[in-house]
RNA sequence: GGAGAGUUGGCUGAGUGGUCGAAAGCGCCUCCCUGCUAAGGAGGUAACUGGGUAACUGGUUCGAGGGUUCGAAUCCCUCACUCUCCGCCA
């Protein structure tokens, strides 16, 4: 959510920066909006004076035991006028709130202008590809089952199956080590949560849609950035603590109902998926630097994985709507000839800290904290890259060292 | 699931219809004293928000939402959460 002060005294160059992400600031009905507004409360709040000043003189006639009648009936109509008032405030307070939270996160200046992903700059390609292998992670083995998952749950899950539940967990236990490791604290939090916490991470209320919703109106956690994000919610931190660094591993759930047919085949897009999430609460001085801390975190993974990967700075037009920049990570898929993303690493700005509430003292006064997060990698895209780019050809995927202590094996068969 | 107790500022905690945005303590900030340290003294310190160039001044908020009342932290109702006991359970 940006700052409303912000909006009234830099309508225009807001605009300008939202523009460049394709969004269209409606100026007449903002100041329309506002104008009335302004109107409104301050009759309103005219008539609160009057009615505690009426009551605090109501109270010392009737102690002092004169006559009230009189007094009593321009209270009355005092009250029946702030009511009426009231309501409409309320109404257009509402509207008001509904547009500044369906307003987008202004791109940051460094962001390159650009309309949609063939836009985005490419900033670092780093390992070498090396496999010769074609062959889809579907086709190299039968241990990842979507016919089973297909009669527990349906389409977009999958079943594993021999070895690969163990290098699943090989995967989680190396990336959370590695997180703490670069300094982050590790949480175990809710797989659910509620309305209130993602409004306050920004998929609610635009983007529910892509979420699965309970029946006791919970909602299923998209990515662990939001329960970590949320365990600061309401809270003052301190500013000596910043930037302060949390990791978690979670299933993620996404309903995907705007990718129909798209990625169907094999783990890449599927609604249950294992992620590690890595979480900043920085101090907006240095949240640029805290970005580049955490993009590198998540390329350490890579790094130290030997997978082939490129980082990819998001133009503009691409940017998600709660981001002011973001740097994708894409690992190479040998069966798709190209980088598939398997992290974002987002600056939110204050977007997320105004929403949440997020905030820490010092001596100027209070101020918005800056998120930043980003995968510390989706394990399920990780697994196939392991597992396409490290094929053997004859049923065996080599294990990278960092991750043999986790297997005890440098060669892990799969059927 | 049943019964009871609770939810107040950054934190602990008092407050049962107007003088309460709220005692006290802790923390924090400024100053003083002590040559350092420890301790002590004085003052300040809730958040959000409107109007105003400013000085300043108004409003809202005591878990959330309704209600009673001229007036609600305080009384009533509903809901959420926390704690205790019972039941059930990995």
């Amino acid at each position: 959510m940006l700052d409303i002060k912000n909006l009234r005294e830099n309508f225009n160059d807001i605009k300008k920066m939202l523009s460049r992400r394709g969004y269209n600031l409606d100026q007449d009905r903002f100041e329309s909006l506002d104008e009335k507004r302004k109107i409104l409360q301050i009759s309103v709040e005219n008539l609160q004076a009057d009615r505690n000043k009426l009551s605090s003189e109501y109270g010392k006639l009737k102690s002092s035991g004169e006559d009230v009648d009189e007094l009593k009936i321009t209270i009355d109509k005092t009250n029946s006028e702030l009511d009426e008032k009231d309501n409409e405030l309320q109404i257009l307070l509402k509207e008001i709130q509904n547009f500044l939270l369906d307003i987008p996160n202004i791109p940051d200046q460094s962001v390159p202008d650009g309309k949609d992903e063939n836009d985005n700059v490419v900033i670092k390609k780093c390992g070498s590809i090396t496999a010769t292998n074609t062959l889809d992670h579907l086709e190299i083995t039968k241990d990842i089952d979507t016919d089973m998952a297909a009669k527990i749950a349906g389409s977009r899950f999958s079943v594993l199956k021999g070895e690969l539940p163990k290098l699943q967990r090989a995967l989680i236990s190396f990336m959370i080590d590695n997180a703490v490791k670069n300094g982050y604290e590790e949480y175990y939090v809710p797989f659910m949560a509620n309305t209130d916490s993602l409004i306050g991470t920004g998929q609610l209320p635009k983007f529910e849609d892509d979420l699965f919703k309970t029946t006791e109106n919970l909602y299923l956690i998209p990515t662990a950035e939001v329960p970590l994000t949320n365990i600061f919610r309401d809270e003052f931190v301190s500013e000596v603590e910043l930037p302060i660094k949390v990791t978690s591993h979670t299933p993620c759930f996404r309903s995907e109902a705007g990718s129909y047919g798209k990625d169907t085949r094999g783990l890449i897009r599927q609604h249950q998926f294992e992620k590690i999430e890595l979480v900043q609460i920085t101090n907006p001085n240095d949240s640029m630097a805290c970005l580049e801390n955490l993009l590198s975190n998540a390329c350490e993974i890579l790094d130290l994985l030997e997978l082939p990967y490129q980082v990819v700075e998001l133009c503009s037009g691409d940017l998600g709507f709660s981001s002011t920049k973001t740097y994708d990570i894409e690992v190479w898929m040998p069966s798709q000839n190209k980088y598939r993303e398997i992290s974002s690493c987002s600056n939110f700005s204050d977007f997320q800290a105004r929403r949440s509430n997020i905030k820490f003292k010092n001596k100027d006064g209070n101020h918005f904290v800056h998120t930043i997060n980003g995968s510390g990698l989706a394990v399920g895209r990780c697994l196939i890259a392991l597992i396409e780019n490290n094929f053997n050809g004859s049923g065996g995927i080599n294990i990278p060292k960092p991750l043999q202590p986790y297997l005890d094996t440098a060669l892990l068969s799969v059927n």
